[in-house]
DNA sequence: TTCATTTATTAACAATTGTTATCGTGGCCC
DNA sequence: GGGCCACGATAACAATTGTTAATAAATGAA
């Protein structure tokens, strides 16, 4: 999570950013399309989630400062397995695929943080594995109570459940007992 | 999982390769020690796994062709949050981390095929943990079936237990219902 | 404010999993 | 071959989770 952070400065290309303000429950991406901007975070939080069996599955919370995109579908063009949605009222700057790989070709450092943003998230995504096949519900929510207190005071309760992999009803059950 | 292929000459680095033969169940690196060496199976399969309260926790398996290292660890210098161990009597080809760089600082493109698995590896996490909140234990198993025959053919079965997050007793009853 | 919708809690029952222990088989090393 | 150990199946019981439904509280829009 805390790789030795290589410094960009962004402000140097703001121009190509687009400021928006987003509603709550705003889709800005919709699972099976693709992605064709990325998004920065200056105020409010979002959620990737998919469709699965007509119910909502959240597996990850962007707050403030963070880049949120649909990696692999801004990368290959391919379809996005999920969609990407405000949960609070936010403000977002856009930017579009193009003008984000023209950063890149001017700028090889930037390439470089792009790297180490893609790693960072592998190790992200892997330890949250190894936290599943680890813990039981239980103490996988005991842990973001220690570790991501954030979300648990801004996210609602059932994108939380089905960030745990249980349903809104056990996990009420959890708080209950801890 | 299937990006667009860079193809890599290997054969032309293979002096910097050495070759090990390694009986079954031999650790090829332990947890917590910094990883120095990435490997390429030739032949057999290797897992990763932790120890949890005293419990042997399998998250990955590789087998014939594919690279296999601490990701983190070998990049960082950090120690390895999990063990490398071999499941069948191996062959694997050992680099240092010294030769693996030279290898692309003599050749960007080389730089560019690391980045590519890396994203593929993002993309297998992040598809992996998706599967654990929208699936039971009984589905991910019969979709490791279904896409991963050979990890049920080769892999025994409590490393696969783990695996998919439940204990052996709990895989066994499921393999009598399905 | 009012009303509809969303969100969270609780209950009851079914289904699944965890835990612990026992047993049988097969492989492997000496 | 003999003996040890790893592996998998099964049983019994406890604990947890899923499902469905009803209810209460909070939120948001008109």
């Amino acid at each position: 999570m805390n790789a030795p952070e290589i410094k960009i400065d962004w402000e140097k290309y703001s121009h190509l950013f687009k400021e928006m303000e987003v509603p709550a429950k705003t889709i800005l991406l919709n699972e099976g399309d693709v992605s064709r901007y990325g998004y920065f975070i200056k105020k409010g939080c979002l959620r990737l989630w998919f469709s699965n069996k007509g119910k909502d599955m959240t597996f990850q919370f962007f707050f403030e400062n963070e880049g949120v995109s649909s990696v692999e579908s801004f990368r290959t063009g391919e379809p996005s397995l999920f969609s990407i949605e405000s949960i609070e009222p936010s403000t977002v700057l856009k930017i579009s695929k193009k003008n984000f790989e023209s950063i890149f070709m001017e700028n090889p450092e930037y390439r470089e943080f792009i790297n180490e943003t893609i790693f960072r998230r592998l190790n992200f995504y892997s330890k949250l594995f190894m936290s599943y096949i680890k813990n039981t519900p239980e103490e996988r929510y005991k842990e973001l109570l220690k570790n991501n207190p954030e979300i648990i005071r801004r996210i609602p309760q059932h994108y939380i459940a089905s960030f745990l992999g249980i349903t809104s009803v056990s996990l009420s059950r959890i708080r209950n007992r801890v």
